[in-house]
DNA sequence: ATGTTTGCAAATAGTTTGCATCCAG
DNA sequence: CTGGATGCAAACTATTTGCAAACAT
């Protein structure tokens, strides 16, 4: 689905990937997709709403957030921890990991002692410390494998 | 700060683990912990409310809430996915990964190759479609790593 | 032209807070 | 006893939805 030509200016390669999808150009889409680009913070739709409005005033939170929520939708984007569900809990404390199906939400707790013995990056070690791994895979589940479903959120 | 003992039954483990971290045993925080043991399918606040509400009908869904809240600060369970933040966005769709920090959760994104590289257990292959692999490492970030800071959520 | 997108307002969902009462230690 | 825990209600925050007007194609 996603476009296999990053030679292109990001202004073209949005364009012709809404294009792609179907999707119009607006100034607000626009302007949303570029505030993004912009900010490697992983900004809420809040806080892109309030720098996007420095160029567009009238721009409400709602086309923010839906744009945002399309944006993801069709892989232009991509929605980082909290992925708009409920907070949901887990009583094993143990080390282990997930698997999320992208399609019913479902997660599946698995073991894999690679994944534990991991090892953290050099360049990251001097800066942080990190104090848990964790590997989260993402796919389809074997319900959810064969009917095409639509991609959460 | 986790009990080393694991050859208490699990009912002994959690008196024990409360006690430790000046928690009363009350009725509703044992059903609830309880009710999450019996629970692989990382149930949200409100699943917890219905299921407990069978054996204390009176319970209301604050407690539950402040209780799941209560026992991931004091590490005896996990918060899954939807770290109870907001949404956040992302306009990097290469591949890469995330540190999170615990105290101020600032999400920093890194790559490594060895990360993108990771294989997939056997033991899924067969049942799951694995499209994603993302690495989450937690810990402290420079500016909180000395504060002690309480974590969140 | 026309079907999508937007902005507004209202609805909803999930979570948090204040407070009086209750109960575990 | 007494401070922490609970239940209730209300507040709050984030997100979603319905709809008429506006706009991109």
């Amino acid at each position: 689905m996603k476009l296999a030509q990053p030679d292109l200016s990001p202004l073209d390669f949005f364009r012709e990937y809404c294009r792609q999808h179907h999707l119009k150009v607006t100034p607000q889409r626009l302007a949303i997709y570029q505030e993004l680009l912009k900010s490697p913070d992983h900004p809420s739709a809040e806080i892109i709403y309030e720098r996007v409005k420095k160029s567009l005033p009238d721009i409400s939170l709602d086309t923010v957030n839906r744009t945002l929520l399309t944006f993801a939708r069709i892989g232009l984007i991509d929605t980082v921890e909290g992925y708009g569900e409920v907070r949901r809990f887990d009583p094993k404390t143990q080390r282990h990991h997930h698997f999320r199906c992208l399609s019913c939400g479902r997660i599946i707790d698995f073991e894999y002692e690679p994944y534990d013995a991991l090892s953290i990056p050099e360049s990251l070690q001097t800066t942080l410390t990190v104090l848990k791994k964790k590997v989260l895979l993402e796919g389809y589940c074997e319900q959810c494998r064969l009917k095409k479903h639509k991609v959460r959120p």
